[in-house]
DNA sequence: GCGCCAGTCTTGACAGTGTCAAGTTGTTCG
DNA sequence: CGAACAACTTGACACTGTCAAGACTGGCGC
C-alpha cells in the first residue's frame, strides 16, 4: 500500500512524518524533502497536497487544534472542572510538543487557511466553555472571554511555554502536574 | 566608519542588523547573508565574530535578557509593586518583539553560552526580587521559586505569548496593558 | 472492453541558504 | 621595517523550497 504510485494516503503519511520531525527539531527545522523522503516520495511530492511548506505546517496545526479542543472538552465533560481543563492544557502540551509548537507560530502558516480558522475557533469554544462561565451572549452572538478567563487562560499558556523550553527549576520540570496543581491552590480568581 | 575594511564594530552593526530583520520576520527566517548584506560586509563575516548562525542568535538573545533585567529592575525599584514589575514584563515583550521571541527560543540558541547563562541570571534574579517575596535562600544560596511566583510569572508570560501570537480578542490586542491590570484586579495570590 | 482524462507523483532545474577552506587586506607591535 | 595577528573576502559545497514539464495510473463515460 505504500509503495504504490498511487500511495493511498500520501497527506496521512506526509502529516505523520512531519509531525515526527517537528517532534525532534521544532516547527522552523522542517526540511519539506526530508519529509518526503521520510514517505517515501519524490521531494516535490509534498507540495502537491500542501503548496507550500506553510501549507504542510498549516495542516499540522489545523490538526493540532483539533486534537486540542477534543482534549480540553473530554477534560470538561469528565470533570467539569476548571482547573482540570488547565491541566488537560499542559498536558496536552507536553504529550503533543509537536502540535502544540506549531499550532503557536503564526508566522510560519498561512492563517487565512479555512480549516485552520475552523479547528482554532473549536479550541477557542472549547476554552470558554471550560473556563467555567459558560455566560453565552445575551442574544446567542459569539460568547466572549472576560478577565478571569483572559487570566486563567494566560497562566496555563504560560506555564506550558516556559516549561517547554526549558525555563522552569527542575524540581517543576520533574512534575510539572504537581506544580501546577499546586500553583491553582495558591490562585484565586475573583470579581476585583 | 562604516566601509572601512575593519568596521571598526561590526559585532555591533550585525546584531543591530539581525534585531530589525527578526522584528519583521521571526528569529527562525533570519538569514545570515542578509544580514551581513544589510551590514555592508561580506556573506561569511559572521561567522568570524559569531561562528554561526546560532551564535549570532545567542548573542541578540543574551543582549535581549541583559535589557530585560534592566527593565524589570527599573520597574520594581521605580515602584516597589509587584504588578508594575508584570506590567513591564509584558511592555518589554511588545517594544523588544525580537530580542523577546529570540530570548524564548532554545532551540536556535547555543544553550551553553556563557554569556547567555549569565544574562538569564540576571533576568531570573530580577523576576524573583520582584515578585515580591524576596526571602533570601536560608544560607544565602539563590533564593528559589515559589507557587505564587511561579504562577505570578507563567500569567504574564502567557499573557505576553498570546498577545503576540495574536490570539486574543481586538479589544484586548487594543489596550494590553489596560487588560492585564484588570485581570491583576480579579486574580488573588494567596497560601492556598 | 476501451480510450481518455483528471489527478498523482517524478524529474530536472533554479536561486537562495549556512558553512568551510583558503586567500587577501589591514593593524599592531617588536 | 617586517612579522605576527586579526578582520574580512572569495569561492566552493551540499542542502533547501519552489516551479515547470513530463510520466504514470485509476477510474470514468462510452
Amino acid at each position: 500500500m505504500t509503495d504504490r504510485y498511487h500511495h493511498g494516503d500520501l497527506r496521512r503519511a506526509l502529516i505523520d512524518a512531519a509531525v515526527e520531525a517537528i517532534a525532534e527539531s521544532g516547527p522552523s527545522a522542517l526540511s519539506l524533502r526530508a519529509v518526503a523522503k521520510g514517505a517515501g516520495v519524490s521531494h516535490a511530492a509534498p507540495a502537491h497536497h500542501f503548496g507550500d511548506k506553510s501549507g504542510l505546517l498549516t495542516a499540522v496545526a489545523a490538526e493540532g487544534y483539533d486534537r486540542f479542543a477534543d482534549a480540553l472538552d473530554r477534560a470538561w465533560e469528565a470533570t467539569g472542572s476548571f482547573i482540570e481543563v488547565g491541566i488537560a492544557y499542559v498536558r496536552f502540551a507536553i504529550d503533543n510538543k509537536a502540535y502544540f509548537e506549531t499550532m503557536f507560530r503564526p508566522e510560519l502558516l498561512h492563517e487565512d487557511d479555512p480549516e485552520l480558522a475552523r479547528a482554532e475557533a473549536r479550541s477557542r469554544a472549547a476554552l470558554i466553555r471550560g473556563s467555567g462561565e459558560p455566560k453565552p451572549g445575551p442574544d446567542g452572538e459569539a460568547p466572549e472571554f472576560n478577565a478571569n478567563a483572559l487570566g486563567a487562560w494566560s497562566l496555563v499558556h504560560g506555564f506550558a511555554g516556559l516549561l517547554m523550553t526549558g525555563n522552569f527549576p527542575p524540581s517543576v520540570a520533574a512534575d510539572p502536574e504537581g506544580a501546577l496543581r499546586e500553583i491553582a491552590n495558591h490562585v484565586r480568581f475573583g470579581d476585583g
